[in-house]
DNA sequence: CTATAACTCAAGTTATCGCTTGAATGATAT
DNA sequence: ATATCATTCAAGCGATAACTTGAGTTATAG
């Protein structure tokens, strides 16, 4: 009783597609947006236990959006390539133009209305090559480490009232974070801006800036 | 206990590569593809029945993948935006470079290793406009009806056979169908270079013709 | 107003998914 | 070899999805 050739494709894409259909899951894949990953790392990042990290990941793999390798006792994870994350996007970018309640919760995450515009990649290498502008990376210390905007300061969202009196009131600030899903540049726009700073938003994330092929730093450990 | 605004994002990007997640749907997703339709047509096509036509249907609207409105005692449904033809045909094109078990249904379909590249849809046009090459439109007759290539030929694959004495050995015959996910093309130009003659696929379907702008003949009714 | 057509909704069944727990494997270090 | 660490496998449970069936809605026709 073999399906039909026809069918037998449908389940491949549709094998792709659920892949990508579980909150979890893209959890996992913005984190290796960042760089390969040990699974316990992974785990221990996105909240999940061990084991049913180890399976989602198993599920991505099947659906070929992610490849693994042995590195002596661990396993490494990375992103196949581009194209999972365009696919990421992709979603992303179809969610938000069409469903309401995405657009509430960004609403809500930029605190208001008076929201402005991120600014592109490109807008931001050229301030940065003339020194008009503060960046400044929203992510956890590690990640920071492990690769960042070269010039750009470190602090999580707790951290950010610390930071502030460093800061020129008159100047810019652009806030990057993970990349499309991650929702801190959003929160520590909304939280500057009360604070009566000019901050935005970076377009994009680190794995976005990375794939533009502009520079970053990977801090000396 | 409200989730957070994180979970709740990635929820709904979720939502949205669930609804793509099912054979069912996609193959509903392709009929759209080459234009508004109704319920019923939509169940006679794909084999389901209404009920659950309609049932898939919902969950594809509910993703903002397709919209329906009323036209008298009909719900007709239609694509959203490209978007969402874009999302089909990047899923589409992740899992035939990295799966494996997509590659060896294509090459199956395509009757070994001999199958020639397919032919962009720029050179069809100016293949045509010179009238080198003849345009063979491989999908049922109502969907052939309902727009297609102006001056192709319609058959089925059941009536390719019929219809070859006509066809001049020698030019080339370029085959196209509802789109990517559809493998009549294929197995036409299968079937014809079996036959000793020169034919080839033409990369995307119908729909992908309209979008690019090119010129579609409908059928007087 | 009633009948019919085209969908949608609701309930029920079977299958699959996501998560947990505990055991099994594979690779290094002692 | 034995111990240890990192990961995967296997079994079980509750929740969700796909399909069927039959009833309920909405709009036109008579």
């Amino acid at each position: 009783m073999s399906i039909s050739p026809k069918t037998a494709l449908l389940e491949e894409y549709a094998l792709v597609a659920r892949a990508l259909s579980a909150p979890a899951r893209l959890m996992l894949l913005e984190q290796l947006a960042q760089g390969e990953r040990r699974v316990e790392a992974l785990a221990d990042k996105t909240g999940l236990t061990i084991a049913n990290c180890s399976q989602h990941l198993q599920q991505l793999r099947r659906a070929a959006l992610v490849t693994s390798r042995r590195d002596g006792k661990s396993v490494i994870y990375r992103l196949t390539d581009a194209k999972t994350l365009e696919l990421m996007d992709l979603l992303r970018i179809v969610a938000e133009r069409n469903l309401a309640q995405v657009e509430r919760i960004l609403r809500g995450l930029s605190g208001g209305e008076d929201a402005p515009e991120p600014i592109t990649r490109a807008d931001l290498a050229a301030r940065i090559a003339e020194g008009s502008v503060t960046v400044l990376d929203v992510r956890p210390a590690d990640e920071y480490a492990a690769g960042h905007i070269p010039g750009a300061f470190n602090a999580t969202l707790a951290e950010i009232e610390r930071f502030v009196p460093g800061l020129v009131a008159g100047a810019e600030i652009i806030a990057y974070c993970r990349g499309p899903y991650c929702i801190y540049a959003y929160q520590a726009v909304a939280a500057l801006r009360k604070l009566g700073f000019n901050a935005r938003r970076l377009d994009g994330g680190l794995p976005e800036w990375r794939e533009d092929g502009r520079p970053v730093l990977i801090q000396a450990g």
